[in-house]
DNA sequence: GTCTATAAACCGATAGAC
DNA sequence: GTCTATCGGTTTATAGAC
């Protein structure tokens, strides 16, 4: 009984597996809002009701790809993380910048469906959030790890205008477990937002025939996003960009 | 006859500015991937077939609208631009940044359009890269100023990292009656990036529940863009913070 | 230049047989 | 759990009358 229940749990693990990835499939090709539950079917073999076994609405099923980009994405920076250990915090940065746009390039239609454009009419429901922000919070990381080195700039001077700053990103990083700075934190986030501004101009084209040297550009301004971020460099200059693992 | 003519080439231009007026509104309530010509007839009393004497198809009245998006947008740079004088440089580029992120939050589905995740199965024609680099060329205007006034730093020691820098961007910046110097083009590209990697997430929602005070951190980073694009800072501190019109 | 009518598709979702 | 059949809606685009 319970190995046929296995069996049975497992074939519909598989189904429902194929479905979603002949779903990403369909995604890279036509885009979230042209997303159909019936040609994903068409294309399995199936009738559009079987689909419905899997996934109760058509909403559900961009939830699950969503939900897998954003875990997706976020493991690689978290890995990118450990990887890079702790003792500079600016490698650190510069390993989880790297991730972060080596998988946005590999895996540009994933990317899109996370940090393109709002899908119009779809609206996230909460079991995102947590998977959309390991990368943030991955970010923070390094952060707090170079506080804790004591290589962190602290811009006592512009803690003035941090001041009208919301009791919104003081729940977010001040929760328990987490060091960051109040002021640091909020840095941060303008930070990740040019971070990200950086990899959609690269994954949605727009530097194409603009730009070639694109490794290059990318790692002089995501240095300059270290400092903004108020990580201080190890060295002097071009000393600074070598430590950081050109 | 000329009367005739042209009352009816009027005529003409005023149903066609109807259409893409309707058609702006279905792109605000729906997104650019189901802006539908049928629906547009439909709002505007006509039947679906008057609508393609207007425009052979679906991908034309896009194109319309996106070069609408990009010209509105550039011309509210290049207003800034203008109201803001030569005298002082940073004043300039805080103005400019202002000037777009202002429109971006005022019109969020054309800013979408232009500057969201492109649009699956539609090619942008040739006709756009004109309006498209308003903005761009605004933003170079502020550099080549502070480039004339000597305000402008040319970090001489990273020439070499800029040399792999592509002959497009050559091309692009270097042509006849511009003066902004090749490095400064090359960390200018990386720095329009970021600014519009600041304006998507504010406009997309992502800073909902996380940034309140989005004028300051607008502004903060905006600053520090300036400096990374070669801008020196006309005072120490936060006296180039008042200086730029806080 | 606008209309009606129509072709030829597409979609999400459900009911009920097996 | 998959199927057929279906409801009720959508779309782009064209043909031909007026």
């Amino acid at each position: 009984m319970s190995v046929i229940r296995g069996a049975r749990e497992r074939a519909r693990a598989e189904v429902g597996a194929a479905i979603k990835e002949e779903a990403g499939r369909q995604l890279a090709a036509e885009g979230a809002a042209q997303l159909s539950l019936r040609a994903v079917a068409r294309e399995l073999g199936l009738a559009p009701s079987a689909v419905y076994r899997y996934f109760p609405n058509r909403d559900d099923l961009l939830t699950t790809l969503i939900v897998g980009a954003y875990d997706a994405l976020g493991a690689a920076a978290e890995t990118a993380l450990a990887d890079a250990g702790t003792a500079d915090p600016l490698r650190s940065w510069m390993a989880v910048c790297r991730a972060i746009r080596g998988w946005a390039l590999a895996r540009p239609h994933e990317y899109a469906l996370i940090y393109g454009s709002p899908v119009p009419g779809y609206d996230a429901p909460p079991d995102t959030v947590g998977p959309a922000s390991r990368v943030p919070l991955a970010l923070v990381g390094v952060v707090e790890a170079a506080d804790a080195a004591g290589a962190l700039t602290l811009f006592p001077g512009s803690g003035q205008q941090d001041e009208g700053v919301s009791a919104d990103a003081r729940r977010l990083f001040q929760d328990p477990g987490r060091t960051i700075p109040l002021t640091a934190a909020v840095r941060l986030v303008a930070v990740w937002a040019q971070l990200f501004g950086l990899i959609s101009f690269e994954v949605f084209g727009r530097f194409d025939r603009i730009i070639d040297a694109r490794d290059d550009v990318f790692d002089r301004a995501v240095l300059d996003l270290a400092h903004q971020a108020g990580l201080r460099p190890t060295g002097t200059g071009s000393a600074a960009e070598s430590a950081a693992g050109r």
